[in-house]
DNA sequence: CGCAGTATTGAAATTTCTCAAGCCGAGTGG
DNA sequence: CCACTCGGCTTGAGAAATTTCAATACTGCG
């Protein structure tokens, strides 16, 4: 882990597993039990710095992230040493649960600003979910929105045009930043350059430079000093052929029939 | 469901279960009551003719596929009305687990062949996981695969040459069958024409042709009436850039294993 | 045998990338 | 306060890759 370590108090510890909580609730619906076993989890808060990789492509990490604050970002790495960007994280995601079961990463995770995240043991998340399996039940679901996601990426890169993966992309992260309340004025952060969207969708950094300029002239969508800002949603939302179902933002439309669900 | 129902006997549904089993043991380890409730799934078998869907994007599927025979393909729908094929699956598969937890499909299943299914209910696998939750977690390890396969496609279609995706799919499918015991003399199945290999790869029917050739020629791999035929794995895999780590084959020590391992 | 679907080929049209230069804005130091 | 520098953004133009179009060959099947 080459990440700074920084030690914290027991109030700062509580406020991440009430995040934690809060993020694992648009999953899943709990048992009293549920909340204060997930409540009980332990964790290290680290800032990151910028640039500074988190955990590499075939280590074995024995804990797993979570997003307090910044951008985080997955890739992975080529042959000729460039990257290829495959997710971008912020508050509240948790980016690698699948090193709990897939021992040896195959890709890598680094922050794309100076971020901060909380690192929670593989022993103490496996405990928690062996005693609640609804807790269980609900990450695992948060792993395959995360795999939903992934397959965007794929209808992306690979089948619309430049205009279109730009806009899905801003689409996509501007949904998101939404659900975790991290917009503001039709803005939210996106700390990335032209070059590395253009690592993420496929695209040489001109031609990013260029699909933007469209995006810019027709007064869809500007991006400018990392920052993300949105002028006509619906116009965005078309060019990009974006469709929301894909992120599983109503819990309540997919969980409704859960046993264990106290609405039944 | 768009597909052709058939009675089966309880011989075939035994075998079934322990198909599954099979399954479920390469992502975990049971204890003799885990893998008793496996053996207690009660399914039924389909067949499915070729082209068929078997659930399409938007629909709520109270069931789960296994795959027993033939290949299925999941793909998105795009607003030209074109298809984005995203994953191939095989006997053994399960191809839409998630739908236990993410109820609105994203994508759409089918057929590529003539296929056989077996169909898992959503609510015993629910029980099964609930009560077993080893088992549990290995359907969850199965579901992360998945979604590093996916993530290994962004990769494939964003940054590799046309020859390379070929060839990386190539690797994928070969392995993947390999591991299900279905190759054969160095070929196994891939009933793809080349207009669906180039709706998987994001490249045109014929630079799908000249990619082809390109593989042929050099001795590589050829890919004729539905088979594909590897015959020098080493360049395969070169040209390919492929690095099995990512199908995570080995659920102990996760560590990189070919196919060819006994020629290096 | 002939059909239908698939594969192959060549060449023009288009897109996309690469290269290379200039620009701009923020931070730095004289 | 301004010149300087650095990184990232913008621009233009030629080179290269890719798609499209269109015609021809092949293959399995009824």
């Amino acid at each position: 882990m080459v990440v700074m370590a920084k030690q914290v108090d027991n109030l700062t510890q509580r406020s991440v597993a009430e995040l934690l909580l809060a993020v694992a609730e648009r999953h899943g619906t709990f048992l009293p039990a549920d909340e204060t076993a997930i409540l009980s989890i332990r964790s290290q808060v680290r800032a990151v710095t910028a640039e500074a990789d988190i955990v590499r492509q075939g280590e074995r990490p024995d804990v797993a992230v979570f997003v307090l604050k910044g951008m985080l970002a997955r890739y992975h790495t080529l042959a000729n040493g460039e990257r290829q960007y495959l997710s971008f994280h912020i508050r509240g995601d948790l980016p690698d649960v699948q090193s709990l079961f897939l021992n040896v990463l195959d890709h890598s995770l680094c922050a794309l600003d100076q971020a901060q995240i909380a690192v929670l043991p593989h022993h103490q998340l496996r405990d928690l979910f062996l005693r609640r399996p609804g807790v269980a039940f609900a990450f695992w679901r948060l792993t395959l929105v995360d795999a939903a996601i992934f397959r965007q990426a794929i209808t992306n890169v690979s089948a619309r045009s430049h205009e279109g993966r730009l806009a899905h992309l801003f689409c996509e992260q501007y949904c998101r930043a939404e659900e975790a309340q991290l917009t503001e004025d039709s803005a939210c952060s996106l700390p990335l350059s032209q070059g590395q969207l253009g690592h993420a969708l496929g695209m040489s950094l001109v031609s990013v430079n260029r699909a933007m300029q469209k995006l810019r002239r027709r007064r869809v969508a500007e991006h400018r000093a990392g920052r993300l800002q949105v002028f006509y949603w619906p116009a965005l939302r078309r060019i990009a052929g974006f469709d929301p179902t894909y992120l599983h933002l109503d819990k309540s439309a997919d969980i409704s029939r859960m046993p264990f669900s106290r609405r039944g």
